[in-house]
RNA sequence: GCGCGAGUGGCGGAAUUGGUAGACGCGCUGGAUUUAGGUUCCAGUCUCGCAAGGGGUGGAGGUUCGAGUCCUCUCUCGCGCACCA
């Protein structure tokens, strides 16, 4: 009942707008209350931003409103303290689910979209965070994509220069002495563009009828549904995202994110440094090429391997072995990545009938291939070292090729060098025997650029991004093919829109269904349109900027907008998106930010990553376990303040935690609690009898409440101060550290001491209502609005309570005794008891007595403020 | 296998820098109001013991006057990556 009210009033009153530069409030408006007269861009700015959520057709559950309320209650606790917050919400809602209910029932995705919204909405609205819904975005709205189009064109029209490590226009990219005729140039260009077309094997999976990225392919199944995915090559888009690995590695340093999740985008990244050593091979004048972290091993290589894959397979291999090489290539090729990783529990292979030539002792090593080794990484080409590396040793092992100790073990680590792959001393290693590993690889490395056979090199696991997908709900690329080139949409025709189709369905041959539309695919003048759409992160890549700036036509944000908004202060969502969302994210936001486009390197300098909310049952919610919890049953039976509140009292936010509706219970029973200290309780059982009797007069008759009787102006007493004002500190302090769980324990207990009072100083319980106020606003403005006038009609900005030691302070104390560090008894002292005295009565204890009687009391320890501790023997 | 994180009552969880272990809530037990239950209020609730006292933060050691917190080893669970040379 108050709920709504509250939200209407919100809602009208406007009370979460965020004033741009040149955007100043009202009058009116509370901002304008607090602040004054004043540029809203001379406040102190606080962005804090949710990972905006997709409208899925289930509805809210009740792990978003987890991150949603944490932010909440900190944007409010900060608009309190006199910042000028920014905390928007938008909708992420081009995607597979709302396609796939297209296809089977032929209603358009925008349509499905839009009601999911409306519903994403109400639900959202009715749990009273604090929004600028004027700043809502959803990606799937023309004057939103057109902006995503336009960043994809801003990638497409640029090159990173290895030079100064940063993307630059494509047109400050020079052509070598070689390349001179238009085509080459062309062609030169096209190679080099941060959105560059390839036609590399891909991840693709038919059963969603689309390639993915490596981000979305787990253990060889789709992230999205768990489909098998199989490798093929394909026509796509890709970004250059490898351009910037290191970049995204080192600046990682630059941002507060927690430790874990900067580990998962490191291992992502996963640079690794070492060399790269050319092997001869024999009877030939061409060298091959392989990636090692370990060149102090080189004598120790025994054999090569190259990927099935290797471009150089068929011409090395030998008559003899032909047919054998080209079963286990085609058997490899048939494989799906499933397959070959979680299946290929056993090394396979073939030898290729030649060799190669050792740098290091000049010693002839068979060539084979296998596909434990990896086309995608290094030079997909490797130098087995089966003494020293797991691997290769299974497969030395199972195919009888030699075994070279080259590395010793450190004294008492491991007697066996056979199998050592750490670190030891080089031994049957030639000049660099009797070396550290370490200096090893440092010596082999010199020795071999000198002979022009190897190289010092870094490697990444990160791979190109794979940008195009064969779907329908997705922003069409602003791209055209014109004999058999690509070139970019003119900027001033964005958007381009996708066209209408009456079939959604993908194909099981990857023309995407946009091809379908051919009135929409041929253009007049001859040319044709990309028929492939962006995946779904490109409308999360960047939709905190446009947050900024929404109603912006001329730029995707406003250059005043963005400087004085970013970065955003704070990002709360799951960690879901480690290596996903957050990757990409931080990779768009370099580009732009090297094209001048935003003025930060990083975008999201703190992030906190929610736990997931479990069952009751303690397993991870699901439709098929049948313990999914619904928010809006919750709220119907105990308020959105009860729910937001139980979703924090759970425990620490970061934690995974399980649901109980009996703690829903328990924070229900202290809000009544709180409500039975301000409201008279005969006037409420008064109403509850009216309404029943008349629900329609339920608004009337809430008017006629009265407020609790031991309500006064009275002066608070010390005692009550103190309670207060340790209230004051400990919600402070947990609102600073994000540690909202413990401070609704603090409200609880205030409240529970000040439903003992006889006389509640009105101006105490008004300042614990402003403390109340972040976590449950519904109530607490209601409150605050019977207690008495407040300021701009809302505690929205009303000033943040602070806290004074002077309350603090204990006159008598109970300080506690050790013996031992055992807790033996307490002393009562007061703050100005001496240490003398401290000590003297803390021995003179009856308690103590007992248990140094007649023993040597060697040492007194005393903690200030904490206790006394006796040693003895 | 590698990396990260976590193990505290019947349950969710408290315990800034080592300093009174179990805040707050749930559940449970008893009582009061009402008595139809519920609501609300009061008291109790780590464990052994009548008590004095002993034991206790996954396990085993260690440092310290003092360890849930620091160190070493170990077990269990969760998450991430996984033939990355």
């Amino acid at each position: 009942m108050i709920e709504p009210r509250w939200q209407q009033h919100w809602e009208a009153q406007e009370t979460f707008r965020a004033f741009n530069p040149g955007d100043p409030p009202a009058a009116e408006h509370p901002f304008a209350v607090r602040h004054g007269d004043v540029a809203p861009e001379s406040i102190e700015k606080y962005y804090i931003l949710d990972m905006f959520p997709y409208p899925s057709g289930a509805g809210l559950h009740v792990g978003h409103p987890e991150g949603y309320t944490a932010t909440d209650i900190t944007a409010r606790y900060l608009r309190m303290q006199g910042r000028h917050v920014l905390h928007p919400m938008g909708w992420d809602a081009f995607g597979l689910p709302a396609e796939q209910y297209a296809i089977k029932t032929g209603q358009h995705p925008r349509k499905t979209t839009e009601e999911n919204i409306a519903n994403f909405t109400r639900q959202i609205k009715g749990l009273g965070f604090s929004y600028d819904w004027s700043r809502e975005v959803n990606t799937t709205d023309p004057n939103y994509f057109r902006w995503s189009q336009w960043i994809f064109l801003q990638l497409y029209h640029s090159w990173a220069n290895p030079a100064s490590g940063k993307a630059e226009s494509i047109d400050t990219l020079e052509f070598p002495a070689d390349v001179t005729t238009d085509e080459a140039r062309r062609d030169f260009r096209d190679d080099h563009r941060l959105a560059f077309v390839s036609h590399a094997p891909v991840n693709w999976c038919p059963e969603l009828g689309t390639v993915l990225a490596n981000e979305e392919v787990i253990n060889g199944k789709s992230e999205v549904g768990g489909h098998p995915v199989v490798r093929r090559p394909m026509r796509q888009w890709m970004l250059r995202i490898t351009a910037f690995a290191q970049r995204l590695l080192d600046d990682l340093e630059t941002i507060d994110w927690s430790d874990s999740l900067k580990e998962m985008q490191r291992n992502w990244i996963g640079r690794s440094e070492g060399a790269e050593v050319e092997f001869r091979i024999q009877d030939s004048e061409d060298r091959i090429c392989v990636f090692t972290t370990r060149p102090d091993t080189l004598w120790g290589a025994t054999y090569l391997v190259l990927s099935p894959e290797h471009e150089w397979v068929d011409e090395l291999t030998t008559d003899d072995q032909r047919t054998a090489v080209a079963d286990y290539r085609a058997a490899a090729a048939r494989k799906s990545d499933l397959e070959r990783t979680e299946l290929a529990k056993e090394k396979t292979g073939v030898f290729t009938g030649a060799f190669a030539i050792n740098p290091a002792n000049d010693e002839p090593v068979p060539i084979w291939i296998a596909d434990y080794v990896l086309a995608s990484y290094g030079t997909g080409a490797i130098m087995a070292v089966p003494a020293h590396d797991a691997r290769d040793l299974e497969f030395a092992q199972k195919f009888e090729l030699p075994v070279r100790v080259v590395v010793q073990a450190p004294e008492g680590e491991s007697l066996e060098s056979l199998g050592f792959v750490g670190d030891g001393t080089s031994v049957e290693s030639g000049f660099i025997s009797g070396l550290s590993t370490a200096e090893a690889k440092a010596k082999i490395i010199e020795w071999l650029e000198g002979k022009g056979q190897g190289k010092r090199t870094i490697n990444f696991k990160l791979r190109d991004w794979l940008f195009s997908r064969q779907r329908y709900w997705g922003e069409p690329f602003p791209i055209v093919w014109r004999d058999g080139h690509h070139e970019a949409v003119a900027e001033s025709d964005l958007p381009v829109l996708p066209p209408e189709l009456d079939d959604y369905k993908p194909t099981t041959e990857g023309d995407p269904p946009l091809a379908r539309a051919a009135d929409w695919v041929d253009l007049p003048d001859g040319a044709t349109r990309e028929t492939n759409t962006m995946p779904q992160w490109a409308g999360s890549c960047w939709y905190y900027l446009r947050y900024l700036d929404t109603q912006n036509n001329e730029r995707h944000v406003g250059e005043a907008a963005e400087k004085y908004w970013m970065n955003v202060d704070l990002y709360v969502g799951g960690t879901e998106h480690a290596v996903l969302h957050l990757l990409y994210a931080r990779f768009w936001h370099k580009v732009m930010f090297d094209l001048g486009h935003v003025s930060m390197a990083e975008p999201f300098q703190r992030l906190v990553n929610q736990g997931i909310i479990l069952g009751e049952d303690g397993q991870k919610m699901s439709k098929s376990r049948g313990n999914v919890v619904n928010p809006d049953g919750v709220i119907d039976e105990y308020g959105a303040d009860a729910f937001r509140l139980y979703e924090m009292f759970m425990g620490p936010l970061e934690m995974m935690k399980p649901w109980n509706t009996k703690g829903v219970e328990g924070v229900y029973r202290f809000l009544g609690r709180v409500w039975r200290l301000f409201i008279d309780e005969g006037s409420y059982k008064d109403y509850e009898q009216a309404v029943t009797a008349a629900p329609d007069q339920a608004e009337a008759l809430l008017a006629g409440l009265k407020l609790h009787a031991a309500i006064n102006d009275a002066e608070p007493t010390p005692e009550q101060l103190k309670v207060l004002h340790a209230c004051i500190k400990k919600v402070t302090d947990d609102l600073d550290g994000m540690r909202y769980n413990t401070g609704i324990s603090a409200l609880m207990v205030f409240v529970n001491e000040a439903s003992k009072w006889e006389s509640r100083p009105r101006e105490v319980l008004g300042i614990f209502l402003r403390l109340l106020n972040p976590f449950s606003p519904h109530l607490a403005e209601e409150l605050a609005d019977r207690l008495g006038e407040v300021s701009g009609n809302t505690l929205a900005y009303q000033p943040w309570p602070e806290w004074d030691e002077a309350f603090l302070v204990e006159e008598s104390i109970e300080f506690p005794v050790q013996v031992n560090g055992k807790l033996r008894g307490h002393i009562d002292i007061t703050p100005e008891t001496s240490r003398e005295e401290i000590e003297q009565l803390a021995l003179a204890c009856e308690k103590v007595q007992q248990f140094i009687f007649e023993k040597e009391v060697k040492k007194v320890i005393l903690v200030p403020n904490k206790l006394v501790n006796i040693a003895v023997k």
